[in-house]
DNA sequence: ACAGAATGTTGTCATTGACAACAAATTGCG
DNA sequence: CGCAATTTGTTGTCAATGACAACATTCTGT
């Protein structure tokens, strides 16, 4: 920050009013009007979703494992020996990203690469028997962090957004 | 990729059969299965998220905002003369962050620092007759934006989306 | 008056998404 | 069949973002 002389005023005379029970709160808990902000979904989607995200994230710390990582161990145990272009093809995530990620499952011992007998570019992905112990439990914090879900935006609510998100594809 | 020696079997027979119009799709358009991940609303969440991102940065392309950037922007404009503490309160953008944002605002003229008359460590922000110019132009593409985020999922369920997330924060 | 907090700045690091170039393999089409 | 275009996986690079630490300056509370 540029320092600069101080301009103190005479204008700072009401900061000396002592606050009624109806005054405003301290400075640093204020929060300011949104503006326009209120009106695109975009921004609460936003905020909500990195809530998540930082609660999953938390919750799963003890295993190391991130959202991303979550989403294809997730995807290869329901669909095993498939492709890394058919992952991506589903979650969305470019084949530069998964390829590094799934290097990272791989060190870890929980996915493993086969020639695919099909198609000789691609590899058969599947997940080791450690693997499968791995994401048993993190099934099982995952859990834990959809009942923190659930409460911190009401269950009911949870269900709804559910059932709006889900079925529009 | 390792590159080995081609395992060609005669599995792949069924490549031939030629395709009824129920059989299954082209290789290219497989999805899989999502798992457990259909019980994750921060995998929706997220998806849905990206959606509007991208479409909120690809709608404002002509004026280089970012969704940050405009959140500040419109910020500043529904609370002019606010110190960046207090805008990054609001909006949950890192002290750090926002202080290289606001300086990119400053760069292009649309956003002022003035010292502030009653704290001597703050800046006092607002809008220049530029931004307020820019904000506008803004605006009505964000408009556009919002409309085609109400076509993409619906202009019912943009509308519920908006009730479940904005009361709740 | 003085310790501790707040403000804004700069530096650094890790994660993520995007894109380009590449080798190997497959597909499509004449 | 033969050859161009596409697909698959890999590596490299770049930009945006979020997080954290250190710092000088200023304010607050007691």
């Amino acid at each position: 920050m540029k320092r600069r002389p101080s301009v103190a005023s005479a204008a700072n005379a009401k900061k000396r009013t002592k606050r009624g029970k109806n005054a405003a709160p301290p400075k640093r808990a204020q929060k300011l009007a949104l503006g326009q902000l209120d009106h695109h979904l975009g921004y609460f989607l936003r905020r909500l979703q990195i809530w998540v995200f930082q609660n999953f994230i938390q919750t799963l710390a003890a295993m190391h494992v991130r959202p991303a990582q979550y989403s294809v161990l997730l995807i290869i145990q329901a669909n095993p020996g498939r492709s890394q272009a058919a992952i991506g093809r589903t979650l969305s995530i470019e084949r530069a990203r998964l390829a590094r990620l799934l290097h990272e499952l791989e060190r870890r011992k929980w996915v493993t690469r086969r020639a695919s007998g099909s198609d000789a570019r691609s590899h058969s992905l599947h997940l080791t028997a450690d693997g499968e112990k791995a994401l048993a439990k993190i099934k099982n914090l995952a859990e834990r962090h959809e009942a923190r879900l659930a409460s911190h935006v009401g269950p009911k609510r949870r269900a709804q957004l559910m059932n709006l998100l889900r079925d529009f594809g």
